[in-house]
RNA sequence: GGGCCCAUAGCUCAGUGGUAGAGUGCCUCCUUUGCAAGGAGGAUGCCCUGGGUUCGAAUCCCAGUGGGUCCA
């Protein structure tokens, strides 16, 4: 590490008289201009020094903070930027949540491949980070919600031998610049300049690395300037502190972070972030949870925030000790303390979280068990739990709202419904959990033992109970519970059995490196459906060729949109090979051909023109039933996935309630009427960045594209971004039939849809189904429901009725046993019959025979197979299932049950008869046992 | 995307291969009559669907449908 103390060395620091030092509690090394500073200044080396002691010239709130910062870097040459949402998972697959401002540059920006929206720029960026959870509302300090504003610039190497290789070219500023700026801003603030300490902390994250420096100012850390540089090379003559090794790499990038909050707070000196944050919310909360405090207490909590800074479960050893130690030197007792400041600590992570879920449903979260949807339901549950225990009593919609109308965001009735929904949702659990923690408890209790570790997994695990709501509800049964330490490794435990591993097999081709890309006809008129192209090469592969031409209107399976087939045939028409799939690698595309066209040829090629129109027809429609469902269920609908095929086509959207019938039938008609307006549906190629501004994120409903344009679809008012074929009008779809709409994950709904031909054949079948239903009932189809109820109601009827009359069947045979053969076993009378029928009817009618005080042995061919009833009166002393289990044994089969009552069989009827002759003797060797 | 759990009376659930149950609600009657309540009797089930194993499946196995939950 040492190797990087050269790139601290700036000129800045040497031209300012800044000097080197390193701190003498945590070793790390830092810059400042105050000669005399011994410590780095951060907690824990140092307190917060600016609490009731602002170290600005005036206090700003949230907004005007984030203004002066962004007027700021404006002023000087710096390009201001719409936030991106927190859902970055929207723009990039590897991560969920926006977690800093450099998060919406990355992959893609930061790689050189796409050039960034301005250079340099500056923004501030919501971000979410779930990992200090734990922390929020007892440091003072940290939010999961915040702000990080921003300047960046992004530089390539200006000794390149081919600088246009990437996106920006040359070197807008670089460190000392970067530093400078920063130290501006903080004077442009007021602030006392020989205070500032910067730390050096290299960076590493996400295969990339440089140089860094913690900016400290009164004890807190109030920006990061990161100088990515560097990219992870097994050769890379930097080792940095995850382990590996780093080299230069040919763009380096300004990545900074100011944290909004932070400088908010700095600039009020209230005793917690969040008193300077979001002062309105918080005094809202104290007072409906009642918390009112004596001059002494609000004292006592005044001095304890300065200390606040160590209650870091990152830095202390635990949250116990920490604050033993925070009230040693306080000179009051832990539990005066905790008492204190607990319910304080909980309304400050109330406020925060309610901010974290109005920015997660603002940007279109939908609470689900998958992906950001479920870490959105993990925050609202902890809310919930927050404010129940600390006895808000408004409802935790309107908290959010609270947070959502300060954010300005559009769908707050949709974030209530929401939030609504969700709430009762976990009330639902929370009673079916309390239901079932309570049997258990009762069970354990009556056998005096704890309720076992394996149980409190089960609870946690399956049915979402936390083991102290375990624990709570126990205590009232007064069964114990030992939640281990480990209990969530335990849990992670039975889930890692066996970790799937699959190796991607790469397909290694690098045959087709050499060739050029493909010209793609199919953008250029999408109706066409033949075209002449040369061979360029031809590849064999296990079964079949892959054929490499110049241009083609061939579509390569991609964006959901299966590949095209059809016909390439020489131009004499010496030969015609099918081509069965169509793929793309780097941009060359691969016809997979039965047979081998000639290298160097000149071939016509044919789609398969019905199969293509289908598509299109349903790739557009794919379109079309997006935006009416949108439409019709809300804002936030959006793609979770997407299937085109001939027949049919699927699409998954989020949403967080079931899609009901009465949904689909709106969106049904909605799409149909966009198909019946008949407008044009245009492709264009815009700038990524001008698309982005004039559209938002929501082009990128199936992925994003890289490059410097995209391609648009405009269908009616919907745009996205896409690379599929599609039809000219929307008229041309011919009709939508939503076939199906089912729910595949919690959150997310599956709408499956037929377009033009397909939707029309689907209804005949469904007409079909109908017809020959009431064909049965012999009535019109629109009687059907209503006959089909009728008649399965009286259908219950008479399997009601038939019991009865069995029963009475059963008495009547009993009553008038005089046809059945009688024999004595043992001073009890026992009746041997064989009886036909099902043994429902032989059980009856033995019960009845046992009510009169007489042994009922039945025996039975009905239904292929020999079946025993043995029914015993209470006094008789003969065992039922000795009985049955020896007449059973005689015909091939077993049987048992209880003592008087039992039943059996087997396979063989024609024994069945004889099996009955040697009853008698089997109950009375069975009486004599 | 993966793991686990669940589906039985209107509701909440018990039943782990042998006659489908409890509590609650419902109906009738009685007691008391201001309410609340108490007593007696009664009705209520395609045991989610389809297949398999078995003499026999609510129960075991497979698949589907619907719901819940944990993890990344």
């Amino acid at each position: 590490m040492s190797e990087l103390e050269d790139e601290y060395r700036l000129d800045y620091f040497e031209e300012n008289g800044f000097v080197r030092k390193s701190c003498t509690d945590c070793g790390a090394n830092f810059w400042t201009r105050d000669h005399d500073r011994e410590t780095c200044g951060e907690p824990p080396c140092e307190d917060y020094a600016f609490i009731d002691d602002p170290g600005f010239d005036e206090p700003y709130s949230l907004e005007e903070m984030r203004e002066a910062f962004l007027s700021f870097f404006e002023d000087n040459d710096h390009e201001r930027i719409e936030p991106y949402p927190v859902a970055a998972n929207r723009w990039r697959d590897d991560v969920l949540l926006t977690q800093a401002s450099i998060y919406d540059f990355q992959p893609l920006v930061t790689s050189g491949q796409t050039p960034p929206p301005a250079n340099p720029l500056t923004i501030s960026q919501p971000c979410i980070r779930m990992q200090d959870i734990d922390n929020v509302g007892k440091t003072g300090r940290h939010t999961m919600a915040f702000e990080m504003m921003a300047h960046h610039a992004f530089n390539a190497r200006e000794d390149l031998e081919d600088p246009d290789q990437y996106a920006y070219q040359g070197e807008v500023y670089w460190k000392d610049e970067c530093v400078e700026y920063c130290d501006e801003f903080f004077a442009s603030m007021g602030a006392n300049l020989d205070e500032i300490v910067y730390i050096e902390d290299p960076w590493v994250g996400g295969g990339n690395a440089g140089p860094a420096i913690e900016v400290i100012y009164k004890g807190a850390e109030l920006a990061t300037l990161v100088f990515m540089s560097m990219e992870q090379d097994p050769d890379g003559e930097y080792e940095m502190k995850d382990g590996n090794t780093y080299s230069p790499m040919d763009t380096y990038i300004v990545d900074t972070g100011y944290g909004l909050e932070r400088w908010t707070w700095m600039s009020q000196g209230t005793p917690t972030v969040y008193e300077a944050v979001y002062p309105d919310m918080i005094a809202f909360l104290k007072e409906n949870a009642g918390i009112e405090l004596s001059e002494d207490e609000a004292e006592l909590v005044h001095r304890a925030a300065k200390l606040a800074g160590h209650m870091d479960i990152d830095e202390a050893e635990d949250m116990e000790t920490a604050r033993d130690n925070i009230a040693r030197k306080l000179d009051v007792s832990v539990s005066e303390l905790e008492a204190l400041m607990e319910p304080l600590e909980d309304i400050y992570a109330i406020a925060d979280h309610c901010r974290t879920l109005a920015y997660m449903f603002g940007d279109g979260i939908v609470p689900s068990n998958v992906s950001t949807g479920y870490l959105a339901r993990m925050v609202l549950r902890r809310t919930k739990r927050l404010v129940d225990g600390v006895g808000v009593d408004a409802p935790l919609d309107e908290l959010v709202d609270m947070q959502a109308k300060r954010l300005e965001y559009e769908n707050r009735d949709t974030i209530r419904d929401i939030v609504r929904t969700e709430v009762e949702k976990y009330r639902e659990t929370l009673e079916r959990g309390g239901r079932k923690v309570e049997q258990l408890a009762e069970e354990y209790a009556r056998k005096s033992e704890p309720i076992p570790t394996s149980e409190l997994i089960e609870l946690y695990d399956s049915h979402g109970i936390q083991p102290d709501m375990v624990e709570e509800i126990a205590a009232e049964s007064g069964a114990d519970v030992n939640v281990p330490d480990d209990f969530y490794s335990l849990v992670a435990q039975r889930h890692d059995s066996e970790e799937a591993f699959e190796e991607a097999g790469s397909d290694g081709d690098d045959r087709i490196d050499d060739l050029p890309k493909t010209e793609r006809l199919y953008y250029d008129d999408q109706q066409r459906t033949e075209f002449e192209a040369v061979v360029l090469d031809v590849f064999e592969r296990e079964s079949g060729f892959d054929v490499v031409l110049d241009q083609t209107m061939f579509y390569p399976e991609g964006g959901g949109q299966p590949a095209d087939t059809g016909t390439l045939s020489d131009d004499d028409g010496s030969y015609t090979v099918e081509v069965e799939d169509v793929q793309i690698r780097d941009g060359v595309i691969l016809h997979r051909t039965d047979e081998r066209p000639e290298k160097g040829d000149i071939v016509r090629g044919q789609l398969d023109t019905r199969r293509r129109r289908q598509l299109m027809r349903n790739h557009t429609a794919t379109h079309v039933v997006i935006h009416a469902a949108r439409q019709v269920l809300g804002d936030h609908i959006r793609q979770a996935g997407a299937q085109k095929g001939v027949e049919s086509s699927r699409i998954d959207v989020h949403h967080y309630e079931r899609i009901d019938r009465e949904d689909v039938k709106r969106i049904e008609h909605v799409a149909n009427e966009i198909v019946m307006e008949n407008t044009p549906v245009t492709q264009e190629w815009p700038d990524r960045h001008d698309a982005e501004a004039e559209h938002g994120f929501d082009l990128y409903q199936g992925g994003i594209p890289p490059g410097e344009n995209i391609r648009l679809i405009h269908v009616a008012d919907d745009v996205q971004a896409c690379g599929g074929t599609h039809v000219a009008r929307t008229g041309d779809i011919g009709t939508i039939k939503i076939r199906n709409a089912e729910r595949v994950q919690d959150g997310v709904g599956r709408l499956t849809f037929a377009a033009g031909e397909a939707a029309i054949s689907y209804t005949q079948e469904a007409e079909d189904a109908l017809y020959a239903a009431a064909d049965v009932l012999d009535v019109n189809p629109g009687e059907v429901p209503e006959t089909a109820e009728r008649f399965f109601e009286e259908w219950k009827a008479r399997g009601k009725e038939i019991e009865d009359l069995k029963e009475e069947l059963a008495e009547v045979r009993a009553s008038g046993a005089g046809d059945a053969e009688e024999v004595d076993v043992g001073g009890t009378p026992a009746v041997v019959q064989r009886l036909d029928a099902d043994t429902d009817e032989l059980r009856a009618t033995a019960n009845a025979l046992v009510e009169e005080g007489k042994i009922a042995v039945f025996g039975s061919g009905a239904g292929g197979s020999a079946q025993f009833v043995v029914a015993v009166p209470e006094d008789a002393g003969v065992n039922a299932g000795e009985v049955v289990g020896e007449l059973a044994s005689k015909v091939g089969g077993g049987g048992g049950g209880p003592p008087d009552f039992a039943q059996g069989g087997g396979p063989d009827v024609d024994a069945l008869d004889d099996a009955l002759d040697d009853a008698a003797d089997v109950l009375r060797a069975v009486k004599n046992a």
